[in-house]
DNA sequence: TTGAAAGCGCTAACAC
DNA sequence: GTGTTAGCGCTTTCAA
């Protein structure tokens, strides 16, 4: 009686308990299918609350129960088949861990810091890609286990490694046995700075006396594989080979091949980056360096929950995964 | 003093106040930036705080202050690109309200019933495909507001019914038109029941005097739609055109025809349905009925926070998006 | 079968 | 600038 629910209030265990005339404790019962309680009493209290509409709050629950253990996952943009790949086999991982995920995307996203901070409120551990500006950690992430995944040796928190060099000392000698003489690699940034695994390639290719041309794109995805692969071809008209920063671009690049009747492997070997299930739907299949995402979310999961559980340290832990050579029928 | 922290149980406010030697207030003003603490305590407390590796409690937080919304939305499978398409937009969506977006994927799920409930405990409304045998709904969602995408008629709490009949009529004009005699509907499910989508082709194609044959297929897959086009073309040689089911499967049936070599759209005209990005990296791209999955989130998502809010009935309320004949080169 | 009391971790409001 | 009080909504004792 003291309190009947007002507009926007919504209502509490007392309001049920108050309408139905019971305990709060009966009503607990009742709602949480416990035992010690009348059939009738059960289905008065149920019935009341589903007429006040009334949903337990997940606060009062967790503060007194077994909380409930979430991962916030932060991915860039859902629209490239890399994110919900990875976020997918996350998912998979921490169900089977008992851990629910929590996901936002920084793609279009106003304010970016607040984005991550209030995932950071609302989760017990951060997996994923914040795109900080390279260097500082995001303000709201200090103390928060937060596990980078890609990271560089100098990234904040712990870290995913994700490693193409050996698999693209595979793809040169593939590519220099498939016949490529005059490779190229479509990277992405802006200047000389290669990427690590842009840099891995030319490495390879410049170690077995083939030297490759690199030409950037600004973004990685498919128009701009697309347009960068015209680009390229117009300023060295004899390349024979592409090896593009992952496999959005090279479907760009086959895009654009195809629309310049370039032959794909026949006058153009073409590789990729990531083993995205995309890369088996174009036609032909692009050979890629593949990198197995169970693995990844499995690596990446496990230390948020160790970093969570205290047996791994919150700062400078790393694992690594490593690529693979995955020849299909590009190259 | 009286309450060191142990080995497992996470520190609390009142473990760093009492290490610190001040009041829980104090604490509390130090970890969130408040006014009218001094420097040098707020200092001491939050090196305290790290060494303790404190983290406040979302419950404790939640509880008294302003609680943060989340959405939780259930998807089949990530690996499917049309979950993460629409996921990609619900967060969009839910980001710009202010709302945060938990995810869970039934596929592969032990115990999808379970899964969906203990979403539903986290989140204050849910969004989604949940596979309810397609009659009652998940006892865990009563009370729960809850958003169907794809609902139909009958479908418990709210939905979006997505409806591709207007635009069927404009795929039948155009296939016609392009000169198809013998069309063909590569269906999904099980028997002579076709779906929806299913049935408003095959009514369109026979209202026009160009009736089509259908084939079906168990699994809505890329694999599936190439097995299923090859079986179709054993079954009816003549077919030269082809409505698939959705877009994923009209990449399997344009991936069959490379393989057959059968020209796309020259010998067969190829239509999907959902307006999937993947449709534009194929070669050709492909022409749909696309759906403006922007809408379909601002639908549900709208529809969601209404049911919160109490100005939508949480059962039989219903919005429809409609496909949209979207002709890119595969017809 | 039911109810009363205690307390989970936190912050707003109000002392001092 | 700092501490004290009260209370958020819920479940877990324990007592009736």
């Amino acid at each position: 009686m003291s309190r009947p629910p007002h507009r926007g209030r919504p209502a509490t265990i007392i309001d049920v308990a108050e309408a139905a005339g019971v305990s709060r404790q009966t009503v607990t019962r009742a709602m949480n299918d416990m035992p010690g309680i009348s059939r009738v009493t059960k289905e008065r209290v149920l019935e009341v609350a589903k007429e006040l509409s009334y949903r337990p709050s997940r606060y009062g629950r967790g503060l007194v129960g077994h909380s409930r253990r979430t991962i916030g996952l932060v991915v860039d943009d859902l629209t490239n088949p890399y994110y919900p790949q990875l976020a997918s086999a996350v998912v998979s991982s921490a169900t089977e861990r008992g851990w629910n995920v929590m996901l936002a995307q920084t793609a279009g996203a106003a304010d970016e810091a607040a984005l991550v901070a209030d995932l950071a409120a609302q989760a017990d551990v951060l997996i994923g890609y914040p795109r900080t500006a390279d260097g500082a950690p995001h303000d709201a992430l200090v103390g928060v286990p937060f596990v980078h995944v890609d990271a560089g040796p100098s990234t904040p928190g712990g870290g995913v490694e994700l490693d193409a060099t050996a698999a693209m000392e595979d793809l040169a000698d593939h590519l220099i046995e498939r016949g490529a003489r005059r490779p190229a690699l479509l990277d992405v940034g802006t200047g000389t700075v290669a990427t690590d695994r842009g840099r891995s390639f030319m490495r390879a290719m410049a170690t077995r006396g083939v030297p490759a041309v690199r030409q950037t794109c600004e973004l990685s995805t498919f128009g701009s594989g697309a347009s960068g692969a015209r680009a390229l071809l117009a300023a060295h008209p004899g390349v024979d080979a592409v090896m593009a920063f992952n496999d959005v671009m090279a479907c760009g690049v086959l895009r654009a091949m195809h629309e310049s009747g370039v032959e794909v492997p026949g006058q153009l070997r073409l590789a990729g980056c990531d083993g995205l299930d995309l890369g088996t739907v174009v036609h032909p299949a692009l050979t890629t360096l593949a990198l197995d995402m169970a693995e990844v979310a499995r690596a990446a999961v496990g230390m948020a929950l160790g970093m969570f559980e205290g047996t791994v340290p919150l700062e400078g832990y790393r694992t690594r995964v490593r690529h693979r050579l995955l020849v299909r029928s590009s190259t």
